[in-house]
DNA sequence: GTTTTATATGAAATTATTATCATATATTTG
DNA sequence: CAAATATATGATAATAATTTCATATAAAAC
């Protein structure tokens, strides 16, 4: 294979850096607690960390660290009131990903 | 939060599995070689390992443990002619979620 | 059937992610 | 300001993903 497109594009730095940070998106998504909290965020538009846990079903520790997680790459923002710290989707293009994997055949 | 429909869901061991599933397959697009792969196979229809390696400018093996990773995710699929195994994408809605997040704003 | 070429496999070392627990911080209330 | 509540942080242990290297397999050519 000789010169194409594609061959430009990998040995390009800025094309690398690109699959880098997208790579580094999808990790984020790419976990079932995360993509629980999406989804879950996706109907009630907020929710502050306690409902996230009784929710989910799970200790408090566990999903603080995944919503942080998610803030920190974009895809939640937070703001507090009082002592709740509220949580909601920053970057709802997220959400099309989510059903694009809910709708494709791939593996199962 | 009482009983709202994500309880619901959440409570649901079909729900549940769904999301493992969702983030097994996102998981094999969150690697910017993996990444890199699929756009590849975007443009060219189907290429051989080598080829890969070539423009990718990375080693065999490595290679070849990603594509499979990719074929066992239902992602691409392969067909062999003589010495090469050729590779192609399988599910191509996984270009959507590619695309998706090269033209989300998240983080960056 | 031996050699060559292309690809796959497996084990091991490295690195990253996840989960858990204990504790810290921040805000409100008395 | 002490107590209570909600959340965040940090360290650690457990687990999983990545990379590399050596080798195996499979098809083709001689």
């Amino acid at each position: 294979m000789a010169n194409t497109l594609a061959t430009y594009r990998v040995n390009n730095r800025d094309y690398r850096e690109r699959l880098e940070k997208a790579a580094y998106i999808l990790k984020a998504v790419s976990h079932p607690v995360r993509l629980a909290i999406i989804d879950l965020l996706e109907e009630k538009e907020q929710l502050n960390v306690n409902e996230i846990c009784e929710v989910l079903e799970c200790e408090q520790s566990f999903i603080s660290h995944h919503l942080i997680n998610l803030k920190l790459r974009g895809i939640l923002q937070s703001s507090r009131d009082g002592l709740n710290m509220y949580y909601a989707l920053k970057e709802r293009d997220v959400t099309k990903i989510v059903n694009c994997i809910e709708n494709c055949g791939c593996v199962m």
